[in-house]
DNA sequence: TTGAAAGCGCTAACAG
DNA sequence: CTGTTAGCGCTTTCAA
């Protein structure tokens, strides 16, 4: 049915050994035989099995990815980092969306494992990292990516969370706001702790400032989640005059849920949120936010990863990669 | 070093195909040798590989998914449903991200069908299908997504862009407006032109509309692309009343331009977008659009592709699924 | 119910 | 420079 490299060599009157020399540009290969095969090849429109291949060479380039949420504009941006860097390399990418679920992340690190690849880059749903995870991670080379810490025993790229939450305090507070709130993802998550954080060591440093428990509050990474939290907190008549979202998609929640209200963004109430996605430019939204370098992230996962590769297991060694968070000035706050 | 059928085969004391029968839940294994030859693969941590049995089996249970703008909120969307439907089914994907760029988006299919993917979903970088591409999709199943002509030679899904547009016309001429403005994509793609068509189409049904060749532009599908078109409008004096963009990026881009310059939406232009993107419902964007549905799209393609996939080559047959716009009213227009 | 053996398409020694 | 051969890890006849 398709051809193979069998069915060049027939064709070639060569054996199969040398069709696969001469594919591959490897030497000691007539430069005329070369061409003969190289043609015929192209003539019968061979496609290599990678699959073939793979299995004797006992690797896929190939790297499997893990985003929890695609929907998110923040991992897109993340992605298309991996995968420029990726395939600069020649590695190809399997992207899979956990949709924030561990079970589903875990099934596709099995799944990934299963079909081989290289390594893996993850963006795990969840910041806790089990003795099971490090088990399964030991296996092949993986580097996590945003909200990991430190001690995951694999090497990471996160940005610096908590001088982000800190540098966005630090900016309302010289705004003279007076009644902080934050209102982050996931409560267990380590960069929605890391972001807080800094924040609150912020709010700690001005004696005029206050960041009370009953503003703080959690949801999950979703913009309705903003929504729902902001209205309850108005509806309680619990009003600060400054928000720090954990990231914009929240804070862009937040934002719809004080307008609802009746309330000016920003002369009643700051918003400030975290990532500096796209959307946050748009329009009427010109969300204040804190730059999260998302692609570059992405690149330097992949580039760690790819090197990790090559490298035989002893020798690979774990890094961390920190990067700068960085304010973002525009209307919100 | 990894653990393989042969070493279960050993520990078990039984000949390695009978492993494989056990390990595939195939008839004819004595249930306890089997309840034994799983527990030793568990306990040897056995990890199938899933690269051999496709060699075998000449299927990946893979399929390829190429976008071309995984930053464009629109194309996230689809994939998810590619995805949770595929997941479904047993297949995962290979999702790929060609950048509006043919040549990449080539290279990813040829790719693809090395990796011996056993099918194809494609929202096309370019709306012209070559005979070479023909040729290319012959050697699989393929699905079409969005932006497709019909009679492209394989299955296809897309929206009823011509109804989408014309849609999007009468609305804002009941809405009293005149003179009409269509700010497209890329000129030669075809949804960007069957959304123009129906717009065309309902402004002739008006006497007392116009649609002007000058207030029809054509750009990419970028944000940026709808803000300077617009820009260029305004500072050459060549105002039109509503706008219809191909796009809600390109939209956003427009309602940019038109505040930066000191007129309001929709008081002094009406702008109305297509696909209803998340972002097209944030905050003050609050953007009239076109509702494409993209994650049922998705679903779609990965369904029939799916079906054609278990069918023998000779079985399938080509599908054009035509999916209904729907007019999102909100500000903007 | 199980084993032996062939073969999927390819790469990589080893000879010649 | 080229051919022969073994083998990657698995599934699948064919026999037993």
């Amino acid at each position: 049915m398709t051809v193979t490299i069998k069915d060049i060599a027939e064709k070639a009157g060569v054996s199969y050994a040398t069709v696969s020399r001469a594919l591959n540009y490897k030497y000691g290969v007539n430069p005329s035989t070369r061409r003969q095969i190289l043609e015929i090849a192209s003539s019968m429109n061979y496609s290599p099995n990678a699959i073939a291949r793979g299995l004797v060479k006992k690797q896929t380039h190939t790297i499997g990815l893990i985003i929890p949420d695609i929907t998110n504009p923040f991992f897109p941006e993340v992605a298309r980092g991996v995968e420029d860097m990726s395939e600069k390399m020649g590695y190809s990418i399997f992207l899979c969306n956990s949709n924030w679920d561990k079970t589903k992340e875990n099934r596709y690190v099995k799944l990934l494992i299963e079909k081989r690849v290289d390594g893996l880059i993850l963006a795990p749903s969840a910041s806790v990292i089990t003795e099971e995870d490090r088990q399964i991670y030991s296996r092949l080379p993986v580097v996590l990516m945003s909200g990991v810490q430190s001690g995951s025993g694999t090497s990471s790229v996160v940005v610096d969370n908590v001088k982000g939450g800190y540098i966005a305090g630090k900016y309302l507070i010289e705004k003279g706001r007076k009644k902080l709130c934050y209102i982050g993802g996931a409560e267990d998550s380590f960069s929605v702790k890391e972001r807080f954080e800094g924040f609150f060591q912020a709010a700690e440093s001005s004696i005029s400032v206050s960041l009370s428990p009953d503003l703080v509050k959690f949801g999950d990474y979703r913009q309705k989640s903003g929504y729902r939290i902001m209205k309850e907190l108005l509806e309680n008549r619990n009003i600060p005059d400054a928000v720090f979202a954990s990231n914009d998609l929240l804070a862009i929640g937040v934002i719809q849920a004080i307008r609802a209200s009746g309330l000016k963004v920003p002369e009643d109430i700051s918003v400030i949120g975290f990532d500096n996605i796209a959307a946050a430019g748009f329009g009427e939204v010109e969300l204040t936010t804190i730059e999260h370098p998302k692609y570059r992230m992405g690149e330097l996962a992949a580039g760690i990863l790819l090197e990790k590769i090559d490298l035989k297991p002893e020798m690979q060694e774990n890094k961390r990669v920190v990067l700068e968070p960085e304010l973002i000035i525009r209307r919100t706050a």
